[in-house]
DNA sequence: TTGTGTTTTATTGCCTCC
DNA sequence: GGAGGCAATAAAACACAA
């Protein structure tokens, strides 16, 4: 038994919960709250101020009563009451109105200070470990919740990026047949040119520098299968590393090689990076079973109104 | 009525903070 | 070391379909 609860019947029965009907005598009394308790509160039920006053009148239907009526004000405690006083102590849900006035205390402040536990327990007339209990368990409710709904913003999130990811892909698929469409042309054209006049040149014919042809062009020699086969062969000592874990090996959308490129590094890597992920998302490798819902959704970006009550810092 | 799944209440053990 | 928080879990209470 821990050092500051104290369980039911000494309490050696391992795990959570146990409590068979029997066996319920202290349940819950946690030492210093039934301290702070005893006679305190005109509310105090001693070890029965558990209950709820629901599924009183011997109802299983949950039947409401006010919880604001203290046990001085009852002047007419039935023997029904009494008889019901006296059962096997069960676990009894707490009322709707209860409830409610927990709830509303919870958007106020979901912790709970010592001194608004003892007056809440006075309000509700139940003891202050359990209004403890119902914010913890609130507390835990509200973070399940809350994991769910980054969940599913992460989930859309990547759904909108894979969409814009895969757009991209076609659009290099579409430009890449582009250019060796006009490969294909240049080609054809330098060689009727080649036949009539060799002296001609690229730059003659295409109107720009040498450079920038050969830089995305395969030259006149090479046929175009080879030229295919540098762009798309990611076995190349070409083969970025960096783009690794984005475009794997013999992935056709990797189209220009680096080397192959008038950009500087750092043009590329800004064509990279806008090519492969606008938003400036990095992808992470990609899963086709969802991963684990986050741990700590404050690793995930999302703003702190999304996390009402301040204290999501796991 | 009963079996089953879900929700709520409560316990236990561990951790952190003061 | 005590107090409080949390995760994991048990078990009662509840909801609901068959």
């Amino acid at each position: 038994m821990a050092d500051r609860r104290m369980a039911y019947g000494g309490g050696a029965d391992g795990g959570g919960g146990g409590s068979s009907a029997s066996t319920f005598l202290l349940q819950n009394q946690r030492i210093p709250d039934s301290l702070f308790f005893s006679g305190s509160s005109p509310n105090f039920l001693g070890s029965r101020s558990m209950v709820s006053f629901e599924d009183f009148n011997n109802g299983c239907k949950r039947q409401e009563r006010p919880f604001f009526r203290s046990f001085d004000q009852e002047e007419n405690v039935d023997e029904e009451y009494d008889e019901y006083l006296h059962q096997p102590e069960k676990k009894r849900r707490l009322s709707a109105d209860q409830v409610q006035f927990l709830e509303k205390s919870f958007v106020e402040e979901n912790k709970l200070e010592p001194e608004r536990k003892v007056q809440l327990a006075k309000d509700l007339g139940l003891q202050p470990r359990q209004v403890a209990i119902w914010f913890q368990n609130r507390r835990a409710r509200w973070k399940t919740k809350q994991l769910e709904k980054d969940y599913g913003a992460l989930e859309s999130s990547y759904n909108s990026l894979k969409a814009d990811y895969d757009c991209l892909l076609k659009e290099t698929e579409k430009l890449k047949s582009e250019v060796l469409h006009l490969t294909d042309k240049v080609v054809l054209k330098q060689k009727h040119k080649g036949n009539t006049d060799p002296s001609d040149s690229n730059e003659q014919l295409l109107g720009q520098p040498q450079a920038s042809i050969d830089s995305g062009m395969p030259s006149n020699q090479e046929d175009h299968s080879s030229a295919k086969s540098d762009v798309l062969d990611s076995d190349s000592p070409h083969y970025v590393e960096g783009h690794s874990s984005l475009i794997e090996p013999g992935d056709s959308s990797y189209v220009l090689e680096p080397e192959q490129s008038d950009l500087s590094q750092d043009e590329e890597d800004n064509l990279s990076k806008n090519l492969l992920a606008p938003t400036g998302y990095v992808f992470p490798k990609v899963e086709h079973d969802y991963p684990n819902p986050p741990t700590n959704s404050c690793y995930f970006g999302f703003t702190v109104e999304e996390q009402p009550f301040g204290f999501w810092s796991y």
